[in-house]
DNA sequence: GTTCTATACCTAATTATTTAGTTTACATTT
DNA sequence: AAATGTAAACTAAATAATTAGGTATAGAAC
């Protein structure tokens, strides 16, 4: 799978965020300071280079979609991630968040039975 | 703290992994195929103008360290990866790789006991 | 039907990043 | 001390990424 740049991640999100839009709204829906109509249109454009966004026409107005779900996309972003900095140990980046976001023992239990619930509907 | 460019993060790897070394040793250390001699001491040097190295001459040559470690950089990879691919919730993030890695139960078990055992040695 | 407006598309300028050639300085060998 | 080798510093060329101006077109407003 393609990577994306910063910007066009960026956009990528607010396009998942929102479900879909015209490039106006996505334009809106850019923090401030809000970047010109004509950089989130060539970004899009490269998004669909990419294959990463679709549209259905309204007219002479596009309203662009995701075509690569945010989910496959966060697994480009997160192993790299897993094996540089954690040893591609998940227990070691658990341990690091645990500690990070100081996560209460309470907390850790409802996290792990959320898992647990998780992999067992994930196992036919 | 400042961002690496990917290039950057590659060198930075591989100083974090051997402690420090001298160019040559870095060079080495660098995947098939190898960069160019120069191109590894231009990143040094932007490593360095960045703060994430420093050096001790052995006269002429310099042998380079790491100044920030891997772990406090690793915060800043992946709290925006946490942000924006899992809102920032954990226990999201915990449960894709359970799915992800088909970790099972019992490896789940074994994970959460090494968190609580982290967890509690950093209690006080 | 002419003017205005909104949008996509084309183009390009600017900036950032990557890569490596050239030069310089110094040490070692002869 | 001249020749050779090695490493750092300097320089710059090539490529990638970012941003936005200009143009064309279609539809709306008058």
């Amino acid at each position: 799978m393609v990577k994306l740049t910063k910007s066009e991640e960026e956009i990528m999100l607010i396009v998942w965020k929102m479900g879909g839009g015209f490039v106006k709204e996505i334009l809106e829906s850019c923090p401030d300071p809000k970047p010109h109509y004509n950089t989130v249109s060539t970004l899009i454009k490269f998004l669909q280079d990419k294959g990463f966004v679709g549209y259905e026409a309204f007219g002479k107005t596009y309203r662009y979609f995701p075509l690569i779900s945010k989910e496959s996309y966060s697994r480009e972003t997160v192993n790299p991630v897993l094996k540089n900095y954690f040893n591609g140990s998940v227990s070691q980046l658990v341990s690091f968040f645990v500690k990070e976001k100081n996560i209460s023992l309470a907390e850790l239990e409802t996290l792990v039975a959320e898992c647990r619930n998780a992999s067992k509907s994930n196992k036919k």
